[in-house]
DNA sequence: TATAGTAATAGTAACTATTACTATAAAGTA
DNA sequence: TACTTTATAGTAATAGTTACTATTACTATA
């Protein structure tokens, strides 16, 4: 993969914020520091980031969010502001010798847990 | 909620298989029984159901896919054929003490164990 | 440091899944 | 049966993503 700019300035806004943005977003932030930057190169560029592990994409919702924490981790989902919350300390949540009858042969774990944030307690009632 | 041919059987069909469909696998098969159904029928009738409890959905894709499926399970995915199979007895997999920091109301816990299913097992090396 | 070869880009068009819109048809009720 | 209201068919619109193509810019080599 040859040298550019428009993937070094992609790979820092995704590894630089916790908030999984979407492409858009990214692109949004990209046209700041290059201000003619095109979409496809955005997406494009994404993609090789994520096939040679840079970044990794979360996809439990309908748009591609992006993620530049590639330390192994789990995701607190919630349903009312559509915030990501990441959890780590959750390996080996998997009772493997369960999975046994399956003969399936585990390459990663998506773990995702929805429900309210600290945002919408309802502290008042 | 109206009773209407066309949710009955857009309900029969997710319920009837375990292969997790696309809402145009489902509006395919329910042309057979009604040519003249509607798409837009199909996605409507499926969200219905989906708020009144019959069915649930899976977004873990780019597209959704739908699960007759209501009793809690979670999934192995194949990354090889796409394949979906529900796995159960995976209840209480998550450590809630360890979410006590997070403030965090839990409401649905989304598994999927990403990997290879039996049919792409190598036997012959 | 020129040059040649090739990968990457910008800009735009195409694609696909889903939702919105609207006139018509069917369900439920008196 | 007539009336009210919800559901439908058919089509258009939307949004996220990918494909296409002419041009640009890396990088290895001479």
């Amino acid at each position: 993969m040859r040298y550019s700019t428009q993937r070094n300035v992609i790979k820092d806004i995704v590894k630089s914020t916790k908030s999984h943005p979407s492409a858009d977003w990214i692109f949004n932030k990209a046209k700041i520091v290059i201000p003619n930057i095109s979409l496809g190169t955005v997406y494009r560029n994404l993609k090789h980031l994520e096939k040679i592990g840079e970044i990794n994409t979360i996809s439990d919702d309908q748009i591609i969010r992006y993620d530049g924490n590639t330390k192994p981790h789990h995701h607190l989902k919630c349903t009312k502001c559509g915030d990501l919350i990441d959890i780590s300390n959750f390996n080996n949540i998997v009772p493997k010798k369960k999975l046994g009858k399956y003969k399936f042969t585990i390459k990663k774990v998506n773990l995702t847990i929805l429900g309210e944030c600290q945002k919408h307690n309802k502290t008042n009632e």
